[in-house]
DNA sequence: CTGAAAGCGCTAACAT
DNA sequence: ATGTTAGCGCTTTCAG
């Protein structure tokens, strides 16, 4: 039933280790010897069984992925980072193990220490995520998406959310506007010190003070009632608002919706400027001048920088923040001078 | 730095095939015995190694999960279904490898003859799914959900969307209603002969026959702007119009806020009923009387289906239809007396 | 109830 | 440039 490489050498009139070196390409083979080996795994349909691999060679050629459940995260954001992965390992020939943050440190340390993979990329990184001394300790090279309180010794990737925040502010302070609030996470997301949503406050703050804006930052649970609230409240305590910056990907469109409902047209009275993945910006009434999320650049990288380490250079960068890119859509536009 | 099985039988006194038999329990142990054997695993810290143990046992315990990326698939669906697929897994002892639809069917073929994965779970099965006959030749068990043209020798599992068709039907002629209308998916999914979609028509089309209603149906794209045209078009074309099925995640807000807008108030004018998952329907702002996408129950017993297959056992049914559960919201009820 | 030992299919020294 | 062969770590007969 199986074909095995002793069978694809004998077909082949080679040697196993031929055959084996002929598929690695770890040493030269003769053009002909080559072409005869290939021509007989054709034949024989020949595939190299993975398990019999792994043990032979301590590589099992799997990657795995923690995807985290929690509230808070936009889904669409997490599939499209995964098929990333999944699509940029299979450029380097390697498989995606699919594990649940609910599996927790238990299941990273199942997957590494049975050598069913190779390395781990970590998603939704806490700034104390109890799972950092874990994977300074494993055995096994991994890479976080988000930034801990402390990455050294870690590589981690993400987009520059200080930067975004900044820059949102930026194209709103060079449009005119001088009061500006920041509409955030849902308030757990804080209180789980996710650091992005910090550092998006970080930005936006600074970006406000040195350009001399009045900010204001609010969370935002993602239900559209909480979004009508904000908006409300925004009006009473800042009545001479005109830019508004979005972190929250759920609760964009009531928002914006709230403040047209109130009497606020965008951007004709409102500016907004959100950091979410392009689809959403584009697919809104009033398309929203926005910093993309860039979910598929990150597993893209993320994946690269695994196979980096994995090919044993010790030249990977501890840090990888990818700069912000804004488009500019119909949600922000000058100031009007009343 | 790795412990093996060796290092483990020496340390409880015992021979290596007495642990592998005290951690797989295939025969009996004596207490004292496996005692021992626990404690120095712990002591230890030992863990099998994945190679070594596909190798010998020629088992992988993973299961490969199939995921679609294509045009009108609803994400959060898709996520959900992933989730709960890794979760029972997990509970019996497996791992889930994440393969994209892209891969094609050279990609199950790899998973399944490199014996990387003991079984394989498909997503989004056309009528006529390419990958049908592999299926049916592979040496592994497979479970698809949805339903193609022929099942014999597949094993299939899905929502009945049929039942479920005819559920929104009868409720709305139960509520005294008329004249009603399915909008449906974007004409792609038709098209491609998503087997689900059709399904959905068929018994829509049947109860309004079977309960004397008129009927019509309207496929519709994704966007809010389709939504709006598809509302213009039904009561143009349907003045008496007062019930309505959508059976679209995208389009389920935006088709009602166009009816809305076009001065029917739901369900004071119109009644609505929709396919979609629960969250959904709860979360807009008139909730929506719907079916359930059950994502999460379907991953569940396919994961369980496939692990009675992986069992040997050769009662597992071809077809696994699970009824409707509705769920009644504010967006149906009696229709008004004129 | 437990041990000894023969593989599982492949890779990577070590030879030539 | 190719062949020989000793493992990789575990499971599972076969024996007792």
């Amino acid at each position: 039933m199986m074909v095995k490489i002793t069978d694809v050498a004998r077909h082949a009139g080679v040697s196993p280790s031929t055959v084996s070196y002929a598929l690695s390409g770890k040493r030269p083979i003769s053009e002909e010897t080559r072409q005869r080996v290939e021509e007989s795994i054709r034949r024989l349909g020949y595939r190299p069984h993975a398990g019999a691999r792994a043990l032979a060679s301590s590589r099992s050629n799997v990657l795995a992925l923690v995807v985290p459940l929690r509230a808070g995260i936009h889904v669409p954001v997490v599939m499209q980072f995964a098929v990333s992965v999944v699509t940029t390992a299979r450029r380097y020939d390697h498989d995606v193990l699919l594990l649940t943050q609910e599996e927790g440190e238990e299941g990273l340390r199942r997957v590494a220490d049975t050598a069913l993979v190779d390395a781990l990329i970590v998603m939704d990184v806490q700034l104390h995520d109890p799972r950092l001394p874990l994977l300074r300790a494993l055995e096994r090279p991994s890479v976080m998406i988000g930034f801990p309180a402390s990455s050294d010794g870690l590589t981690c990737i993400d987009l520059d959310f200080k930067a975004a925040g900044e820059a949102c502010v930026e194209h709103l302070a060079r449009l005119g506007h001088r009061v500006v609030a920041l509409v955030g996470s849902p308030p757990e997301v804080y209180v789980r010190q996710t650091a992005f949503a910090q550092r998006v406050v970080q930005g936006f703050t600074a970006a406000a003070d040195r350009n001399g804006l009045a900010s204001a930052v609010h969370p935002c649970e993602a239900s559209p009632a909480a979004a009508r609230a904000v908006a409300e409240q925004l009006l009473r305590e800042q009545p001479a608002l005109t830019g508004v910056v979005v972190h929250n990907e759920a609760i964009l469109e009531p928002l914006v919706d709230a403040f047209e409902q109130l009497g606020l047209r965008v951007p004709g009275d409102l500016s907004v400027t959100a950091i979410c993945p392009d689809e959403l910006a584009e697919s809104l009434r009033v398309p929203v001048t926005s910093i993309a999320l860039p979910s598929a650049e990150v597993g893209t990288r993320a994946v690269e920088l695994l196979m980096k380490k994995l090919g044993g250079s010790t030249a990977v960068p501890e840090a990888t923040l990818l700069p912000p890119r804004m488009t500019e859509r119909a949600s922000a536009a000058r100031r009007a001078i009343a």
